[in-house]
DNA sequence: TGCTTGTTACTTTCA
DNA sequence: GTAACAAGCA
C-alpha cells in the first residue's frame, strides 16, 4: 500500500516537472521561487494563469498543506477553474482544500465563521448595491433633503468609496477635509446619511459588499488573536489581478501576510480598469515598497495574439505616462491588419459584424464561438443582436441585466432572505406588499417610523403590532399578522425542508407563481420561467450538497453565497455561439476574432471619463484590454451616427484609433456605403429633417476648437469621407450669429427669438420665444435652428 | 389603498 | 428606450 502511494506521487510529480519544462524561463521563475514576496508583471496573453496554477501545484508538491494556501482570484469563474486545473495536476482531494475565490466570496465565508464578534448574526445578508441604493433613498427621504441634490446614486457612490478607503463614520468625523468637501459641494449632510446607513446595515444585520471587505479589516484589526490565527493559516497568499485591489483590499493582504511575507501577486498595471470601484494602481507601482526584498519577475512574451494586434496595442499604451516599464512582445505571425470600419448607424454597425462574421464563417469554417463582440456599454449591444438575429446567427450576452438582479428572481430571493434573516429591512419592504395584499406604502412608513424609534427591526415591530400604538385600522393590522405568520411558517419549514422545498413551497404559498401566471403576457412567461429556472438552480445545488456527507442542502447554505453570484458564474460558454460583452467583462478572456464597436469619441473614451488625464489612461488602458482579447483579427468599428437616450445622436471617431500606428490598419470603408446612400436621404434617418439640411453651411461645420480632432484625425477622416468632405454633425458649432435678440427658426416650432443664452460646449443651451407663444429651451447640440 | 397614467431622468464599467 | 416616481382617479 505504501508503494502504491509512492508510486502515485511519483506519478503525479513527474507530471507536475512534465507540466513545468512546458514552461518558458520567464515562466518558470516565479513558479519555482520559494519562499518571500514576489511580484509577476504579466502582460497581456502572457500565460499568467499558467504560471499561478503551476505555483501553487509546485507548492503543494514541496509539502505545503492545501489548507495553507490562500488564492484571491477576480472573479468565482477563475477560481473554479483554477482549482479545476490544479486537481488534474495533483488531484482533486488535494485541490479541494484550498481557499480559492474572490475577495469578496472568501471573506464573506470568514466573517460568518467570526461574525459574533463584530456583533453580527452569522447568517447575516449580503445588500447588492440596489439595496444599498434603496436604504439610502429612504434615509433622504425620511431626513426630508431635497432628492435633487442628495442623488441617491451619487451618495451611494460617495459612501461606498469611503468604506473602500477605510473611512468609518467616525473617521470621516474626523476628517475635516472631507467634510468640508461635502458642506461645499452643497451636501452638508452626508455624514448623517452615512451614520444612519451603517447604522440600518447593522440593525438589518445586513452588510454590504464594501462591508465584506471593510469589516474584515475591522476584525483584523480589532483582535490580534483573530488576526494570529488566519496569518497561521494562510501561509501562502496568492493574489490574481493585483492591479485591481482597492485599498481594502490592499490592506487585509497585508495583515495576513505580514507574519510569513509568502505573498504572491500577478498583475498587470496596464490592464488596471477599475478604478471606479476603488481599484488603485499605486497598490501594484508600489509593491516593492510595500514589501522588502520582493523579488520581481516579468512575463513579457505573448502567446495569444498576432504580432500585428500585440504591437498595435503596444503603441496604443505608449501614450500612458503613468506605467510600469514593459516591452510585450511574440514570435507569432504578423497576421492581418487591424480592420476599420466605419458606418452610418448603429443599426448599420451591427449589420457590418453580422454580415462579416457570416462571410468568415463561410470561407475559414469558422465556428460562431470563435467570436466576440465587445462594446464599451451594455445598452450598445441591442443593435448589434437585432442584426445577428436577422442573419440567424446565435449569440450569448453576458451580464447585462444579471440573472440575479431580475425582479422577479430579486422578489423569490426576498421572500427567501427574510425566512433567513428577518431584519432585513430591504427584503422586507420589497416583498411586503408583493403579491399585493393590501399593505400600501402609508403602512410600510408608520412601520419604518415605528422601528426607527423603538431602535428595532420592522419585523420586530410587526410582531408585537397589537402592544404598540401604531394609527393602523385593524384591518391593516391583521394583513400585518398574517404575513407575520405566513413568514414564521416559512421558517419553520426551513428547519426540515431542503432549500429546494422550501423555495417551490414560497413561491406557491405567497401568490408569486400565480401572479406572474395569471398575467398571461410574455414578459410574464418570460418571468414564471426564469422563476423556474432559479428554483432547478436550487434543486441542483441542494443535490449537489446532499452528496456531500452531512448536508442536507439547506436554505442558508444556498443564500450563503447567492448574493455574490453573478451570470458569468453560471453562462454555459460551452455552446456554439457568438459572445457578447463589455470589454471590462471581457477581461482574462480571449477569442480569435474580436469585434470592438461603438469606436467614438464620447462613447469610449466615455464622455464621463475625460476630465481628467488619469480617467482618460483608464480608457486607454481599457482599449488596451479590449485589443488584446484578439488572438487572430480585430475589427474596429464606429459610426457616423448612433441611437442614445433614443435619440439619434451624431459622432465622431475614437481619439483611440488614431492612436494606433498606421501601418497596422486597414480601412474598410466601401464608398459605396455612402454613394448609393446619401447621408441626409430619408431611407437612413427617416423623416428628412429640412432645417438640418440648412444647418450645414460650408462656413459653420469646423468643430469648435476644443472638440476638434487632432490634425491626424482629421487628415483619416477625409480619407474616409471622400464624397462628403466635411464631418456632418450637430456638434459642428452653433452659428457664431446666434446670440441673445437673434431671431431663429426651427424645424418643428417655427419662428422665435432668442431670449437667453447659457451654458457651453456640448451643454450650450438657448431660451428661445416661438411665435406660438410657448418658450423653450434647447441644447443647440441637438436642436435644428437656422438663424434667420 | 391601489392601480393607472404621465412625467422625468438617466445610462459606465462590477462583486 | 426604460425604469422609477408622482399624481390622479376608482
Amino acid at each position: 500500500m505504501a508503494n502504491f502511494t509512492l508510486l502515485i506521487f511519483v506519478l503525479k510529480k513527474n507530471s507536475l516537472e512534465q507540466y513545468i519544462n512546458e514552461l518558458n524561463e520567464a515562466q518558470k521563475a516565479p513558479v519555482l521561487h520559494k519562499e518571500g514576496p514576489l511580484m509577476v508583471i504579466a502582460g497581456a496573453g502572457s500565460g499568467k494563469t499558467r504560471v499561478l496554477t503551476y505555483r501553487i501545484a509546485y507548492l503543494m508538491s514541496l509539502g505545503v498543506d492545501s489548507f495553507n494556501i490562500l488564492s484571491l482570484t477576480f472573479t468565482n469563474k477563475a477560481a473554479r477553474e483554477m482549482k479545476h486545473r490544479i486537481a488534474q495536476i495533483v488531484g482533486a482531494s488535494e485541490a479541494k482544500n484550498l481557499w480559492m475565490g474572490t475577495f469578496h466570496s472568501v471573506f464573506a465565508k470568514l466573517l460568518r465563521f467570526e461574525s459574533d464578534k463584530l456583533g453580527y448574526p452569522s447568517n447575516f445578508t449580503i445588500y447588492d448595491t440596489q439595496d444599498s441604493q434603496r436604504l439610502i433613498a429612504s434615509i433622504i427621504k425620511e431626513m426630508g433633503l431635497d432628492k435633487d441634490v442628495y442623488k441617491y446614486k451619487q451618495v451611494q457612490n460617495r459612501i461606498s468609496s469611503y468604506k473602500n478607503n477605510l473611512i468609518t463614520v467616525k473617521a470621516y468625523y474626523n476628517n475635516p477635509e472631507l467634510v468640508e468637501a461635502d458642506a461645499m459641494a452643497k451636501r452638508p449632510r452626508i455624514g448623517e446619511i452615512y451614520e444612519k446607513y451603517v447604522d440600518r446595515c447593522f440593525k438589518a444585520g445586513a452588510m454590504d459588499f464594501d462591508d465584506l471587505l471593510l469589516r474584515t479589516n475591522e476584525l483584523l484589526n480589532r483582535f490580534p488573536e483573530v488576526l494570529a490565527k488566519y496569518q497561521d493559516r494562510f501561509r501562502y497568499i496568492l493574489v490574481d489581478e493585483y492591479q485591481d485591489t482597492n485599498h481594502s483590499q490592499y490592506l487585509i493582504v497585508k495583515a495576513l501576510a505580514d507574519r510569513f511575507q509568502n505573498i504572491c501577486v500577478v498583475g498587470d498595471d496596464a490592464q488596471s480598469i477599475y478604478s471606479f470601484r476603488g481599484a488603485n494602481i499605486s497598490n501594484i507601482l508600489n509593491f516593492q515598497k510595500d514589501y522588502k526584498g520582493a523579488a520581481m519577475y516579468r512575463l513579457e512574451q505573448n502567446y495569444r495574439s498576432t504580432r500585428n494586434i500585440v504591437e498595435a496595442a503596444n503603441s496604443v499604451i505608449a501614450n500612458n505616462k503613468n506605467q510600469l516599464e514593459k516591452n510585450v512582445w511574440t514570435q507569432n505571425d504578423p497576421g492581418g491588419a487591424i480592420k476599420i470600419h466605419r458606418s452610418i448607424t448603429d443599426a448599420e454597425e451591427g449589420r457590418f459584424v453580422a454580415s462579416t462574421i457570416f462571410e468568415e464563417q463561410m470561407q475559414h469554417q469558422l465556428m460562431n464561438r470563435d467570436f466576440a463582440v465587445l462594446y464599451r456599454t451594455n445598452s450598445q449591444s441591442r443593435a448589434i443582436e437585432d442584426a445577428l438575429r436577422k442573419r440567424d446567427i446565435p449569440y450569448f450576452i453576458y451580464g447585462g441585466l444579471s440573472f440575479y438582479q431580475r425582479k422577479e428572481i430579486k422578489d423569490v430571493l426576498g421572500y427567501l432572505r427574510l425566512i433567513l434573516n428577518p431584519k432585513d429591512e430591504e427584503a422586507l419592504k420589497r416583498v411586503i406588499n408583493y403579491p399585493a395584499r393590501g399593505i400600501g406604502n402609508t403602512t410600510v412608513d408608520k412601520l419604518v417610523v415605528a422601528a426607527n424609534h423603538y431602535g428595532r427591526s420592522i419585523f420586530e415591530v410587526m410582531e408585537n403590532i397589537a402592544r404598540i400604538d401604531l394609527k393602523i385600522n385593524s384591518g391593516t393590522r391583521r394583513k400585518l399578522e398574517d404575513f407575520v405568520t405566513m413568514i414564521k411558517s416559512f421558517q419553520i419549514m426551513n428547519e426540515e425542508m431542503d432549500a429546494f422545498a422550501l423555495a417551490e413551497h414560497v413561491t406557491k404559498k405567497t401568490g408569486l407563481l400565480l401572479e406572474f401566471k395569471k398575467d398571461g403576457t410574455p414578459e410574464g412567461i418570460t418571468r414564471m420561467q426564469n422563476i423556474e429556472e432559479l428554483l432547478n438552480g436550487i434543486q441542483d445545488f441542494v443535490e449537489g450538497q446532499k452528496e456531500v456527507a452531512d448536508s442536507r442542502g439547506s436554505l442558508d447554505e444556498f443564500m450563503e453565497d447567492v448574493a455574490l453570484l453573478t451570470d458569468q458564474d453560471n453562462a454555459t460558454g460551452d455552446e456554439d455561439r457568438v459572445a457578447l460583452m463589455t470589454i471590462h467583462l471581457a477581461k482574462g478572456l480571449e477569442f480569435p476574432h474580436v469585434f470592438i464597436v461603438g469606436m467614438e469619441e464620447d462613447l469610449f473614451p466615455s464622455a464621463m471619463s475625460m476630465n481628467t488625464r488619469s480617467e482618460l489612461e483608464e480608457e486607454r488602458r481599457l482599449f488596451y484590454v479590449a485589443l488584446t482579447r484578439a488572438e487572430k483579427q480585430a475589427y474596429l468599428t464606429y459610426t457616423v451616427s448612433r441611437y442614445r437616450w433614443g435619440k439619434l445622436v451624431d459622432a465622431e471617431p475614437s481619439r483611440f484609433l488614431e492612436e494606433i500606428d498606421d501601418k497596422y490598419i486597414e480601412n474598410l470603408t466601401p464608398a459605396a456605403n455612402y454613394k448609393f446612400k446619401p447621408l441626409l436621404s430619408g431611407d437612413i434617418f427617416g423623416e428628412v429633417d429640412k432645417s438640418r439640411l440648412r444647418q450645414q453651411k460650408p462656413t459653420n461645420t469646423t468643430p469648435p476648437s476644443h472638440k476638434r480632432p487632432n490634425e491626424g484625425t482629421m487628415r483619416k477622416l477625409r480619407k474616409l469621407k471622400p464624397a462628403l468632405g466635411t464631418p456632418i454633425g450637430n456638434k459642428a458649432a452653433p452659428d457664431p450669429n446666434l446670440a441673445v435678440g437673434a431671431q431663429v427658426e426651427h424645424g418643428r416650432f417655427g419662428k422665435g427669438e432668442v431670449l437667453k443664452i447659457e451654458g457651453v460646449g456640448n451643454d450650450k443651451k438657448a431660451e428661445i420665444k416661438f411665435q406660438n407663444g410657448q418658450v423653450k429651451k434647447l441644447l443647440l447640440r441637438f436642436a435644428k435652428l437656422e438663424v434667420l
